[in-house]
DNA sequence: TCTGGGGTCCTAGGACCC
DNA sequence: TCTGGGGTCCTAGGACCC
C-alpha cells in the first residue's frame, strides 16, 4: 500500500472585482466617484432590479436584485444607468489580459472574477506580493478595484476573497479554517444558497462548523451527493482544478423577457416569440454554433415557471426554424393563463464545422457504410496510441474538449475531406 | 408595486436496448 | 413462466451563481 503524496500544496488566487459594473462606468466617467450609482437593466419599468450598486449606494442599503422602486426609496439621490455590457466586456477583457501576465493558468468564471493557479509563480515574488502587483496593475491600468484571495484551493481562495472589500487582499491557510472560516453562518458559504440553508438550518446546522463536523450519512440522506461536498468544503477540501479551457464552449445561449405587463394576447405573445428567437439565432450566428434542442420557457403571473424542450433530428441555426421550435411548444404547453415572462434558449450546441463533420459521418455509417472512414480512424488510433473520442466510431458525436482531442478532430477532417475528394 | 436575465450542474423517471 | 441489471437518451425541474 502506498499512499500519493502531493509534492507541494497549490497556491491558488481568486480575484474578484468590486461592484464591477458600476466600478467601470466610474472610470469611463469621473464624475460618478464618490456618488450613490446603481446599474439597472430597464430604469423605467416597474419591474426593473438593481443588478449592481456601488459602495456609497451600498451604504444606504441598496443591494443586488432589490427592486428598483425599494432601492430609490432608500437612496433617493441615486444614479441610475442602464447596463452597457460592451463597456463591461472590454474592461473585462483588460483585467483578465493583466492577470494573464503573471501565468497562463487562468480560469475566468464569469465576466468580473477567475481564478489563477501561481504554484509555480515563486520568481515572481511571494503570493501576497504577487497579489498586490496584480491589484495595483489594475487599478492603475484600469481605475478599477479589486479584492483578491489566496488559498490552497478554489472554495477557500472564492471565500477568501469575499472577506475583505473592496481592495481587500486575504490570505486564508488550512490552519486559519477554524478561525475564520468556521465562524461563519452556513448560508454565507459559497454553493449553499436559500434552499440549502433551510434545510441545513432545520437540522440545526447553523454555521461553518456545524457543517464540517455533522454526520455525513444525515447529509447525504438530506442533500444527496452535495452533502458530501458541502462537507469537504467546510473542511477546507477542495481538488478542483484551475482549468484555463473549462468556459470556451458554451452549452446553452437563450434570451428571455419579462413583459411589461401579465398577457394572454396571441400577437404580442408570437412577436416576443419572434424577437427572442432572432436575438438566439444572431447571437448562435457570432458564436458559430449550431443547436439540436431548443428549449421554451414560460413564467405565468403568479411567478410558476415551466419549461419544455424538444430533441431535434438535425442541426439548425436560423431564425426560422429555431421560431417554428418555440412555437409548437408554445402551442403544445401553454395552459392558457395569463404569462409575464417568456424565453428561448438553444441548448445542446456544436460548433457549425463539427456538425457539418457530424453530418457526414453519420450519412458515412448509416447509408454508405464507407470503409474508408473507419480506416481513417484506425489510421488515427495508430498514430496517436489512442482514439480519444470513444464514441467516433459508433455515434455521430464528438466534440472536442482537450488539445489532444482537437488535434485529433483536425486530422481526422483532413482525412475525411480528401477521402471525399477522392469519391 | 416584489423579485431580471444570463448561465451551469445535478437529479430523477421513463423509454429503449442489450 | 414471469422476469435481472446495466447503459444511454430524453425530458422536466430544482438549486445555485453572478
Amino acid at each position: 500500500m502506498s499512499k500519493w503524496y502531493p509534492k507541494k500544496g497549490r497556491v491558488i488566487f481568486h480575484v474578484d472585482m468590486n461592484s464591477f459594473y458600476a466600478s467601470v462606468e466610474m472610470a469611463y466617467n469621473p464624475e460618478l466617484k464618490g456618488k450613490p450609482l446603481a446599474i439597472a437593466g430597464n430604469p423605467e419599468e416597474r419591474k426593473g432590479i438593481v443588478v449592481t450598486a456601488s459602495y456609497e449606494a451600498r451604504d444606504k442599503g441598496v443591494k443586488t436584485t432589490m427592486p428598483l422602486w425599494q432601492a430609490r426609496r432608500l437612496c433617493p439621490n441615486m444614479i441610475v444607468m442602464r447596463p452597457n455590457f460592451e463597456r463591461y466586456r472590454k474592461a473585462s477583457r483588460e483585467m483578465f489580459s493583466i492577470l494573464s501576465q503573471v501565468t497562463p493558468l487562468v480560469q475566468p468564471v464569469s465576466i468580473d472574477e477567475g481564478y489563477m493557479d501561481i504554484t509555480d509563480c515563486a520568481d515572481q515574488g511571494t503570493p501576497p506580493e504577487i497579489a498586490k502587483w496584480i491589484q495595483d496593475s489594475v487599478m492603475e491600468q484600469l481605475e478599477l478595484p479589486c479584492s483578491i484571495g489566496i488559498a490552497p484551493n478554489k472554495f477557500l481562495a472564492k471565500m477568501a476573497s469575499d472577506m475583505k472589500k473592496p481592495m481587500g487582499i486575504t490570505v486564508l491557510r488550512k490552519r486559519d479554517i477554524p478561525s475564520k472560516l468556521w465562524p461563519m453562518p452556513v448560508r454565507e458559504m459559497y454553493g449553499v444558497g436559500e434552499k440549502t440553508a433551510e434545510k441545513l438550518n432545520a437540522s440545526h446546522i447553523e454555521t461553518i462548523e456545524d457543517l464540517a463536523k455533522a454526520d455525513v450519512y444525515a447529509l447525504k440522506a438530506k442533500l444527496g451527493i452535495n452533502g458530501e461536498r458541502l462537507q469537504n468544503r467546510a473542511n477546507g477540501i477542495d481538488d478542483r482544478l484551475v482549468d484555463p479551457d473549462a468556459v470556451s464552449e458554451f452549452k446553452s445561449i437563450g434570451n428571455s423577457q419579462t413583459l411589461p405587463h401579465d398577457t394572454t394576447d396571441d400577437n404580442e405573445i408570437t412577436k416576443l416569440l419572434r424577437q427572442l428567437s432572432q436575438k438566439v439565432a444572431d447571437r448562435m450566428e457570432n458564436k458559430e454554433v449550431v443547436s439540436r434542442n431548443i428549449q421554451l420557457m414560460i413564467r405565468y403571473h403568479d411567478r410558476k415557471t415551466i419549461t419544455r424542450s424538444k430533441q431535434l433530428p438535425e442541426y439548425i441555426s436560423k431564425v426560422e426554424e429555431i421560431y417554428q421550435y418555440a412555437m409548437k411548444l408554445w402551442e403544445d404547453h401553454w395552459n392558457g393563463e395569463p404569462i409575464r415572462l417568456m424565453g428561448v434558449t438553444a441548448q445542446d450546441l456544436s460548433e457549425k464545422q463539427d456538425a457539418t463533420m457530424q453530418l457526414d459521418l453519420f450519412t458515412y455509417e448509416h447509408e454508405a457504410k464507407n470503409e474508408k472512414l473507419y480506416s481513417a480512424i484506425g489510421e488515427l488510433t495508430d498514430k496517436y496510441g489512442t482514439n480519444p473520442f470513444k464514441k467516433l466510431k459508433d455515434k455521430p458525436k464528438a466534440t472536442p474538449t482537450t488539445s489532444f482531442q482537437k488535434d485529433f478532430l483536425d486530422d481526422f477532417k483532413k482525412i475525411n475531406r480528401t477521402d471525399k475528394g477522392t469519391n
